[in-house]
DNA sequence: AAAAAAATATTCAAATCTAAAATAGTTTGG
DNA sequence: CCAAACTATTTTAGATTTGAATATTTTTTT
């Protein structure tokens, strides 16, 4: 190669070696949670004739029934605005959610769970959580409990790293 | 133990806590690798105008100079054989990748990197290790390998878990 | 108060992705 | 050898998702 990959100092492999775990860590990371992703979109397909974004949608729903405006859906599934616009109006479409106008700011809406859809949810969760059960057995709940613990470790210093350096 | 555990039966809690442990876990693995990939994502259009789908399917043919099948990549990359040949159509006509005939069998497809691939590959893989290591580089690097293991163990698990019960 | 900036939701075009059908080549069992 | 089954890829139709542009309303600044 160049001068780059030539010598190094411990502080260069080092370097290079936190490099290459990092990497190896993110693609395990990717790799694991597609493979889970995939498994339950299909369940969720062939049980329920639904999918993974419909299904989040309704779990933010229920867990704020008071509702929630489109932005803070966006944030939280972490999707574009257009798409949850698009989610929305299917749901709403199926009579699963219901828009409705916030009181005191008329550009924004609440989206909120209609009993139906609530019906609806419970009787998909249950499953679902059947399901994540299922693929997880194999690990010792310790070992779950502290994938859970270093998991939430990851989430802060990402937080950090993807705040800054964002302009330039 | 106490007075909250006294009250259900041995049997009856634990499959609750180990419910409701899974599903934490499973959201927070989610949510942590949609916030990673949010953030790759971006920087790859920013810097490079690429997206992640091609970045990760020149990442592949990196790893075998000698090329991958077309049903390889789909595996790989764990998305539908349709959408291989999309992506495989727009490298191609951008010059990156290749196919060729595999001289064994006339059905299959040998993709490989160009050496123009090749260069564009690698100028971004050296940026997008920087992005990685940035986002973990709060996280003690004994903790990012016990991840890691974990996570193996996991991946373990749902593959097992994956694997059975899809008849019914 | 007027103008500028920011926030909220929608629309739109293009890219991505899936599932199923179509096409073509290979292998297998009589 | 031949037909059936299997494998590899592409095509097709349609759903999903993004990023940019737009319209509307609210907030901030001047």
């Amino acid at each position: 190669m160049d001068a780059y990959t030539d010598s190094l100092s411990d502080q260069e492999s080092r370097a290079h070696d936190a490099h290459h775990q990092s990497l190896r860590l993110w693609l395990r990371l990717l790799s694991c949670t597609a493979h889970i992703e995939d498994h339950i979109r299909q369940r969720l397909r062939q049980k329920f004739g639904t999918s993974l974004p419909r299904f989040d949608l309704l779990a933010q729903l229920e867990r704020h029934p008071k509702g929630i405006s489109m932005g803070e859906l966006s944030r939280r599934l972490m999707v574009s605005g257009g798409n949850v616009t698009a989610l929305v109006d299917q749901l709403e479409g199926e009579g699963s959610v219901q828009r409705h106008h916030a009181p005191d700011d008329r550009r924004s809406i609440r989206v909120v769970l209609t009993p139906t859809g609530r019906r609806q949810f419970a009787r998909m969760a249950r499953e679902h959580e059947e399901w994540v059960m299922e693929l997880f057995d194999q690990v010792q709940p310790e070992r779950l409990q502290r994938l859970f613990e270093l998991l939430g470790e990851l989430k802060q210093s990402v937080r950090q790293g993807a705040g800054v350096s964002h302009q330039e």
